[in-house]
Order: C-alpha cells, then sequence, then structure tokens
DNA sequence: CTGTTAGCGCTTTCAT
DNA sequence: ATGAAAGCGCTAACAG
C-alpha cells in the first residue's frame, strides 16, 4: 500500500490500472504543478517552495525549477489555490444599471487601480430590484477578497449583503448618516449644488429652478437639498423644482416646462450633466438663448461637457479618483494594512464655470 | 482505523488531537457541505445531489437537505467546485481603455445577456501595450469559461492569447480577414462610412472631409477607407482626410484645420459621435454654422447624440446587441451547444439623420 | 436510493 | 533543505 502511493507522488503519469481519470484531467487543463516537479526531477513541495518564495531552496534546484516551469508555462491553478484559503485575487463590484460617462470614468478608475495592486474586477450591474443586488452579491461570494458597492438607492442595510469579506460603499446613502459599522466613500452632492446655486444668487441671478434627479435616488435627494438650502428664504416661485433625472430626455422635457414658466427662471441647476444638455437642448428648441435667457450648471464633469455647445458649466466630480480610493482603501484592508474602517471619506466637488452659465452683475 | 474514519466523515467538528485546524477553517469561510450534511443527519454526497439535483433522493431526506442548507444559508464553495474540473461560471472580457458611453452600452450588453445565462463578468481593461494584454488573459487563466476580447489595434495572433477557453473576438481586426481560426463579431464599418458619405454625395456635396480616428485603429482606418471609396473618381482636393481620434478634442482641433480649408468642404464625416462633437463645436467656434454651412455625420450613435446641439446625424451602431451576440455565441459554445465558429458575423450599421447634417439639392 | 471514498491542484506542516 | 502526506470543499464513481 505503501509502496503505491509512492507511486503515484514520483511518477503520477505512469501507467495505473485505469488510465481513464488520468486523461480527462489533462483534457481539461494543461500543466500542473506535478509536471513541473517531475521535469524538474524534484517533489511538488520544492516547487511550491521556488515558486512562491515560501522557503530557502538549494540554488541548483531553483534554477531547475523555475526552468521547468517557464519551459512548461506553467500557472497555477487558482481554484486550487483560493480552495486552500488564501486570496482569490479579485474584487467584486456592484453597480447599478450604468449608462454614461461616469461609469466608464468610475471603471477605469477601479480597474486602473485594481491592476496596479494586483487583483482584477468582477462586475455586476443590477437594476432597482433588490432580489438582483442579492443575486449579484451571492455570485461573487467566494470568489472574491472585497466589495464595492455603489447603490444609490438602496441603504446598506436594505441590501443585506452580509457577506465576510471587506466592502467599500461608494456613493450609497445610508453610510453617510452613521456609524451603522458600514465604510463609505462619497462625493459631496449636497454642498456641490449648494455651491452652484450660491454662484448664481451672487452672479445676479434671482429665480432659479432645479430639475431634479430620478425618485428615491439618495443623491438626487441630496442634490435637490443642497438647492433648497442655497435658495432658504427666497419666496416659493424663485426656486422651483422640476422633476427630471439623470438623462438628456428627461432634461428635455424638464426645459420645456421652465420654458413657459411666470416668472422665466434665468438660471437652472441640473441633476447632472446629461441631464443639463438635454435643458440646453430644451431652451434652445423652445427659442431661449443660452446663457443669453438661461444659464445652466450640471454634475458630475462628464468629459463631453467640455465640447458640448455651449460648453457646459458643471460640478465636477473626480469620478476616477473616487474608484481608486474605494480600490485602495479596500485593498487595505484585504491584505490587513488597516482595519476596516467606517463612517464616510468625503471627496470634494468643485464647481467648474464655462460658457452654459453667466453672471448678470459683471457684464 | 476505519472508526476514526467514519467519525471524521459523520462528526467533522467533534473533539480532535489537535482543535487548531479545523479552528482555522471556520475562521475563513462559513458553512460547509459537512455542516449541512450534518445538520440533516444525511451524507455530504446526498447533500450534493439534492443541490445539484444529480440524482433521485428521497422526499423526505430532499426536503430535510433544503432546510438545512437554507437554515445554514449554505453556499457551495466555488473553488472546490471548479477544482473538480466543473465550470467557473465566468466569462472574461478584455477591453481597450473604455471612455465614453459606447463602453458603458456594450457593458451593458454583455452584462445582462450573461446574467441571464448564468455568468458572471470578470473584467479587464488594457491600454495600447501588448503586455498588458497578455497580463490580463493571465489573469483570468483558469478562472473563467470563456473570453471576450475587443481589442480594435492588436490582431488575435499579435495578441497571442493562446488560452484553452472559447474566445469570440469583438470588433478585432486580423479575424475578419480570414479564416485563421478565430471567430468575431463585428459590425459594418467600412459600409458605414461609405453609406454616410453616399448620402452626403447624393445630398448635393461636392466637397466632404473626412476626419480620421485613432493611428493604427483597425476600425479607424476601415472607416477610412469607406470614405474614400465612396468619393473614388473626385479629385483629391474634394476628398480631404484630416488626422483626428475618437475623442472631441480632436475633433475640435480637426475643425479648426477644416475651417480654413479652400475650397471650405460642406460637410464633413467624423471618426465617430464624440469626434463629430468636436467637429461641430469647433466649426461652430469658427464662426461657422451647423449644419448651414457644414453637415456633419458621427459614428457609433450614441445616446448623447440625439440630445446635443444640433442633434447629431450618425452611423448608429447597435452596441447592447453586438455585447449580446458575444456573449450568447461564447455561451452556445461553452456549454457545448455548437461547434467554436470561426470567420465573421457581421453586425449591419444604419444611418440616422438627425439635425446636424442637410441635404443640399432638395431644399 | 444512499453512504464511502478517491481525488481535483495546491500549500503547509511534519519529519527527516 | 527537502520529501511525504494531510487536507481545503466538493463531485462522481463505486459499492452496497
Amino acid at each position: 500500500m505503501s509502496a503505491r502511493k509512492k507511486t503515484r507522488t514520483s511518477r503520477p503519469t505512469a501507467t495505473r490500472p485505469d488510465g481513464r481519470r488520468r486523461k480527462r484531467a489533462s483534457e481539461r487543463r494543461g500543466v500542473t504543478i506535478r509536471d513541473v516537479a517531475l521535469r524538474a526531477g524534484v517533489s511538488i513541495a520544492t516547487v511550491s517552495r521556488v515558486l512562491n518564495r515560501t522557503a530557502p531552496v538549494d540554488e541548483r534546484k531553483r534554477v531547475l525549477v523555475e526552468t521547468a516551469a517557464a519551459d512548461l508555462g506553467y500557472i497555477p491553478n487558482p481554484a486550487a489555490q483560493s480552495l486552500l484559503g488564501r486570496r482569490t485575487g479579485g474584487i467584486g463590484v456592484l453597480l447599478p444599471y450604468v449608462s454614461g460617462e461616469f461609469y466608464s470614468e468610475l471603471l477605469n478608475g477601479l480597474d486602473s487601480t485594481a491592476k496596479e495592486l494586483g487583483y482584477f474586477l468582477l462586475i455586476s450591474t443590477s437594476h432597482d430590484r433588490l432580489e438582483e443586488w442579492q443575486a449579484g452579491a451571492r455570485a461573487m461570494f467566494g470568489r472574491v477578497d472585497g466589495l464595492v458597492v455603489m447603490s444609490p438607492i438602496l441603504t446598506p442595510d436594505r441590501l443585506e449583503i452580509r457577506s465576510d469579506e471587506p466592502t467599500v460603499y461608494v456613493n450609497t446613502p445610508g453610510a453617510p448618516d452613521g456609524a451603522n459599522g458600514f465604510f463609505s466613500i462619497g462625493f459631496s452632492n449636497l454642498e456641490g449644488t449648494f455651491e452652484a446655486t450660491r454662484y448664481l444668487l451672487e452672479a445676479g441671478h434671482r429665480t432659479i429652478a432645479h430639475v431634479r434627479g430620478p425618485v428615491a435616488h439618495a443623491d438626487a435627494d441630496l442634490r435637490e437639498e443642497g438647492f433648497r438650502r442655497a435658495m432658504a428664504g427666497h419666496p416659493a416661485e424663485e426656486c422651483p423644482v422640476v422633476e427630471g433625472g439623470y438623462h438628456q430626455e428627461e432634461g428635455f422635457a424638464a426645459a420645456r416646462v421652465i420654458a413657459a414658466m411666470q416668472p422665466r427662471p434665468t438660471a437652472v441647476v441640473a441633476a447632472n450633466d446629461y441631464c443639463a444638455m438635454g435643458v440646453i437642448s430644451g431652451l434652445l428648441d423652445a427659442g431661449l438663448d443660452v446663457p443669453g435667457d438661461v444659464s445652466v450648471i450640471g454634475f458630475d464633469g462628464v468629459p463631453s461637457g467640455r465640447y458640448s455647445h455651449p460648453t457646459l458649466s458643471t460640478v465636477e466630480v473626480p469620478v476616477r479618483r473616487l474608484g481608486e480610493r474605494a480600490v485602495r482603501t479596500l485593498v487595505d484592508v484585504i491584505q490587513g494594512h488597516r482595519a476596516p474602517p467606517t463612517g464616510v471619506e468625503m471627496i470634494p466637488v468643485s464647481l467648474v464655470l464655462r460658457a452654459s452659465s453667466r453672471s448678470l452683475v459683471e457684464p
């Protein structure tokens, strides 16, 4: 019995009563650690030690192993590695419905940072339904070392992604409110529109409209709140809030409403850049001039805004950095460099004035 | 000895000489198949059979197992499953540098289809360097059942992603040219600009410029070629080709050149939509009217084009469908429903006329 | 129908 | 310094 075992270890591919199983395995995937060991004339343990630099190995054998591995094009089976309880090397990313440039920028920040730190991305996009989020999270289970979750609608406790993996929330409500033990990275939604509105006020605008984002989106709520706070004390007819959304068509529709208002606003703070572009389109369509008759300011700072016509004033969010911070923090936690943080890290936004808005006081 | 083994199977958590190892395991991840078996009072094999519906099991035990699994919140360890040689459930997606709406649309198509078919996405974006692509591919090795690769610059044989996994190329050069054994899904780059240019010609334009995409991008080359073919026979000064790119700034810069041309083109076929928006911006900036003085047609059909000002005429690519077809085909191959195809599947594009272009013949 | 067992490929003690 | 062996959690023969 012990003789047979010995045979198994040192000559795994030798003829056996049943050649079938062996063959099946080699059909599936190529080179295993045993093939390398065999070729180098050492034990699989030594191969492992060399490849992981996990213990000192005789110089000659080391070279032998490295050569054999290279010759064979050996790549360790990640499934086997993670089965042993080691890292999977994956970071799961749970996103809402992705559309527009915001997400491609975010993805860029996430992926380039993940790459830099030696991780790969597992991505799942979901729509508003809770089950979709949970299904996405479940699919990640055991395949990732940590999670980045961006859920503008559902709060972490509603999502109930109670995975053991460390999780960083991005622009997700709930976490900001308090120390539920969640950690989130956000940007200043409220302050953004507050500043934009304040600027317009100082620039001499009296009647300013806000086109708000989608219902139940926490960030849309915050942006509306920022607008309201800046307009605090002004009569209601001077600060109308119009239903809108995050897409151009919704901004376009809102512009119709705004163009017909009495008194007509001389400025609009839009929910985001696409919405703002739609508003501009709708305003122009209604025969108004932007910024001649109406100033428009967006939110996000998407690249298109620099070249739309007129170029778009906006509250710029450093999206790329948002992604980078999320991954970097997550990896720090995964690797034990720091304890899982809680609370919120806020990334500041900045008002960028371009051609779609103008001052009424300094002509 | 056999008694001990029996014990191990039926009471894995019982006290053992060394309690350490057990504890370590439970630290890492929660519930295993043995916990479920223990709770249901059956063997792990039965649990597996119930959960995978892989063999008939006594009704009562079935319920017992299902209850136990649900109570414990059991999720099979994917690493263990794939180690057995079963599917990983992953689809690897290798993309170039992502920016703009094209990629968020593509991602949408890929992810929603993958979800529908029970797969998740592993994403890696790369820039132009070959090593980055290969590193991305290597990271996917063993973690995915198949690959979707979109490489507008490097051909499949240059990429040398010689993985055993079935691979579908999207909008990637090389495969189109011949049966190298690769399969690719593309759209009609050449035909797209050809049609757009033909339309402009028929609409009475004589001098038409093309702002081409990035150097060495195969799709940019094809689009230029489509333009040239449509303009075949026309004198060179009537069909200038200007350096450009896929971003607005490059279109903007190209517009400056075009505005200064003698004779000045009355129409521009741009490399893509963002480029076209930049061209429009630059043209307006130079005091020209669009489409009054110059008509502009883009390529891709990004959502913004519907609401830019003027709304953008474009060659619309069904990006979402592109992603869907890629994943669907790949999964068909993975699941053995069809043999790995070769050659190209072309997805047709369509000319969509909006306000940025006008006819000179029917006023 | 159901339990036992042999691995999947790898890392990590444990003995040399 | 290095080989043997014990599993990680799971599925798929192989016996009952």
